[in-house]
DNA sequence: TACTAGGTGGGAAGAAGTGGGAAATTTCTT
DNA sequence: AAGAAATTTCCCACTTCTTCCCACCTAGTA
């Protein structure tokens, strides 16, 4: 299990180290994808044939699946770990996520995020804010 | 799978690189049809053979079937890829899809598209702008 | 204070993208 | 039908970006 909140900066080479603790259950190889609230995924490939197969289950012919697919497929992107644990964000990838020299990555379970330092901080004050909401919403549908 | 996003350019001689990335899976010949969107289709010779088996299975009596399979078929081209990696891309499809000389390449799983660099940009910009509707599809589909 | 572990940085070798030239094939004209 | 011209195709070369490896530095610990 993915947990732990870690900062790290991004490189002149635009080099990434993935925190230690995470490296083992990531292994040597990653795919990066675009995620959610304007942060990247990191998934393991054995995670990520999962998701593509999902994915693959809708039809190409319907407008909304084909630019999802898009999104998720085009933004996708096996990126090998080099010996010392850092993978290479491809530039497309860096500027949708606004990522530059100061990022965060966090542990989610059983992907890891890749945030801009700011952009985490600011939703990390949102959540907290509104913790006492979110966790009336959770409880009214049964999950805590 | 073929994954990722790759800017190239055409050059004068109306070549257009494949990135290193697909070209094991792409082989040494690959058919090009207009694509959807704006973009053009790149599939392997026997990816190609299923999606036209699938195409040739729509009535012949519906008006727009008839009329989507002469898109398709009628700008389907075989074309060589030459020892580097590079292809010729004709120029009624050229024309077809605006492709000048900055093209951008994806891997959207089993297909290639290729995109005028300004037009994918546009497009993919709309696409991150419904990403709140995105994020909902994903967990309908029960991806995360 | 010295040692170890983890994060950061830089240089060199290699690979990939782009461009150009020469040869061969096709087509048009005389 | 033959020669010339133009287009295509193959191959080589250059340049830029990537990748790998090694070194340093900082912080935490014994």
């Amino acid at each position: 299990m993915l947990i732990g909140e870690y900062t790290h900066t991004v490189d002149d080479k635009k080099r990434l180290s993935l925190p230690m603790k995470f490296r083992k259950e990531l292994g040597k190889k990653v795919v990066v994808t675009p995620g959610l609230d304007g942060c990247l995924f990191v998934f393991t490939p054995s995670q990520w044939r999962v998701i593509s197969k999902k994915l693959s289950e809708s039809s190409m012919l319907q407008s909304d699946a084909r630019s999802f697919n898009r999104y998720m497929f085009g933004g996708a992107v096996e990126v090998s770990v080099d010996s010392i644990g850092r993978i290479l964000v491809p530039e497309f990838l860096r500027e949708r996520s606004h990522i530059t020299d100061k990022v965060v990555v966090i542990g989610v379970q059983d992907r890891v995020e890749i945030w801009n330092e700011k952009a985490w901080k600011d939703y990390k004050q949102f959540v907290e804010r509104e913790a006492d909401t979110l966790a009336e919403k959770l409880g009214s549908i049964g999950v805590l």
